[in-house]
DNA sequence: GATGAATGAGGCTTCATTCAT
DNA sequence: GATGAATGAAGCCTCATTCAT
């Protein structure tokens, strides 16, 4: 039943989201803070639709399914969110600085002051991509952001080393441990309540510029 | 992982086994191991009784709830479990080290290493302490033992910096650090297969090392 | 399929088509061959209104509720539809004949036939009115078609058992044997890849005839 | 974690059926027979779990969820037992008889007669089989039983045309007409109040043996 | 000691319908 | 005329826990 004018409709509504109303930008985001809220405060197991609706003072959870596909693809906004506004505020603050170490200084220090500007966004996501398990099918789209900003971030530290501005070391075990160690500490700040994060920023910052920085400095 | 001071919450199970018959021991631990199983395997959202029963091999979930008082009882015997197992494991090979930093090293290596002794078993912990929230009234029991351990450790790097033998630097923050590496390292090791363990085990000591031994080494 | 006498049904939006706007027929059309696609594909239970407005190429269901009273307003429509069109494709093939057994193997055919032209809808047709119970409410507009579409094959056969030309049966029975092999061979034309409609429409013909004609051929 | 004595006690809960509690068989059977009552009366839209409960006299759905593994598992079963019934019924009926034409007949006959007995079993699974899709996974569990008792009658047939006692004709398309037929009528007895339901299966029995018998009878 | 039946709350999702724009 | 946001009921299902046996 006329079905080329079906198809025409459907692929604008299917692949071009950016035409999204703006009351639907409006309730989606106003749902996806309700949630960052929630998990940071509650963990993602308290993360239900019900308290996620309560919060964002909507009348029910058919609400939330309404505006997103299912708690995956919430989920995965969550988590694009917080990855938009990290890279929002990290970026300029490492691009200003020069040099692989005080780049990195930089990259450790706005990732642990993220957490003074928005305590509860770098929370909710790591509580969110915890609960991810290999056999997940949402696994690879909400990692594939987080996955690829690592893979960057290994090559860097591959180049700092061909410069001899860092010492021989496995990059990957360092990003990995970077990763966790911000991630650890921000989750620190947002628990207790008198955490000087720009000091523990500045302490971390000089941990892993040791740890990094060939000998002959 | 330092079990020394977690003895209010062990008292009854350890130092008074005769509390509890050999049966209901045996009962609850391989209750416990099947935990474990099922946790590091699927994650704590999918550590139902129900799963946990059939890990088990029992034929009803009523059976964990009449030998736990409750989730909270079998999580914190999860906990208890593997920080008893991580102790027996990790211990000794410290104390065959002398020097705050050979002792670091031995720390971190034989943490990862446990990865390859009880796969199962940090993993399991790491997800059981993720779910815990300042609200959560089983939180206290829970947390005893890990941040003792933690206070231990701190102390310890306190007085390494007073022997000069570390550099100056907020032992907090290098022990939260530490741990956030070791723990995202094992889980790492848990899901990738090919990882290299013992070699990721030495660069993370290596790391750690430099982050803080003192200058004039 | 006789659809002489459910004139009451059909008055107003046959017989007084200046009652609605053009557009507004368009659309009902539109919507209504989009619920009998979706029905016949799918089946009842997944004719919902969101799915029939996707097929219809709409952009909400408002649009469906704005052109309809409600599901069974809806529902009436496709049954009467189908009813149109059936109605339209059978008869001139039944009035080219004489005779009751000519006639009979003329409808027989002649339905199972429209399985070819219109794949969707007698399966469609088939599948609401499988949904009718006593007590719905709107179960007498929606039989009221089709009952006295059967009326008339009762009163048909009984003629041409006075004539002689049928022997003697009970022709409700009949004509309810006569209408349910039609539907399922049918349903089974419509499911069954290289099924012959055409095959099997003779063959109950000639099963029907059998069972109808009086024994001094 | 002694996955020997697991998997033996997962074997015996799985693969045996059959170690079923009395009290757990009674429940199912109560179940079961709800189900049948309520899709008989109401129709398979109705047949929620709420509805099945509440006619069983349960206190919520949680109830029918623990005792079957979910609405297919029911539904199977619902199918399952109406088929032991008429199997039950109809079998010994046409035991007693020799010769195609009888058999038939006794097969008709009984069917129908099955109303009479069991007046909502076969319209409830008739309802059940006409909601199932191609692409329902759970399709060919439940036609099993249906498409191989076909298949015997189809082949039953062609002997019956070997040995010249049926006319030659499709024997698939006569069985889906039979079948037909005789859920229609079944259909009718249960929603017609004084609908004679043994009249009607003389009159179908007759119907279908002019229908297949040989002209030289 | 052990079992498994029962419970009731809460989870996510889909639905038909209404209404302001 | 048409849209799409909002609603609230109802759907199936899983869960931890209790209790009679």
């Amino acid at each position: 039943m006329e079905a080329r004018s079906d198809s025409a409709e459907q692929e604008e509504a299917v692949k071009r989201p950016s035409r999204r109303t703006f009351t639907e930008a409006a309730r989606r985001a106003q749902i996806v803070n309700a949630a960052i809220e929630v998990i940071a405060d509650a963990g993602y197991a308290k993360g239900s639709f019900a308290r996620i609706a309560r919060e964002a003072g909507l009348s029910s959870t058919g609400m939330i399914s309404y505006h997103f596909a299912g708690k995956d693809d919430l989920m995965r906004e969550v988590v694009a969110e917080v990855s938009r506004v990290a890279e929002a505020y990290v970026r300029p603050r490492m691009e200003e600085r020069t040099g692989a170490r005080a780049r990195l200084r930089a990259f450790i220090e706005a990732s642990v002051g993220l957490a003074g500007a928005y305590p509860k966004h770098l929370p909710a996501m790591i509580d969110v991509l915890a609960h991810l398990r290999d056999d997940d099918p949402s696994r690879h789209g909400l990692l594939g952001t987080v996955d690829s900003a690592a893979d960057v971030q290994v090559e860097r530290m591959r180049e700092a080393q061909r410069s001899g501005e860092f010492r021989e070391f496995d990059p990957r075990v360092m990003v990995t441990a970077i990763r966790a160690a911000i991630d650890a500490t921000v989750t620190r700040a947002g628990r207790e309540p008198g955490f000087d994060a720009a000091a523990a920023g500045r302490e971390l910052a000089d941990l892993f510029d040791h740890a990094t920085r060939s000998a002959e400095r």
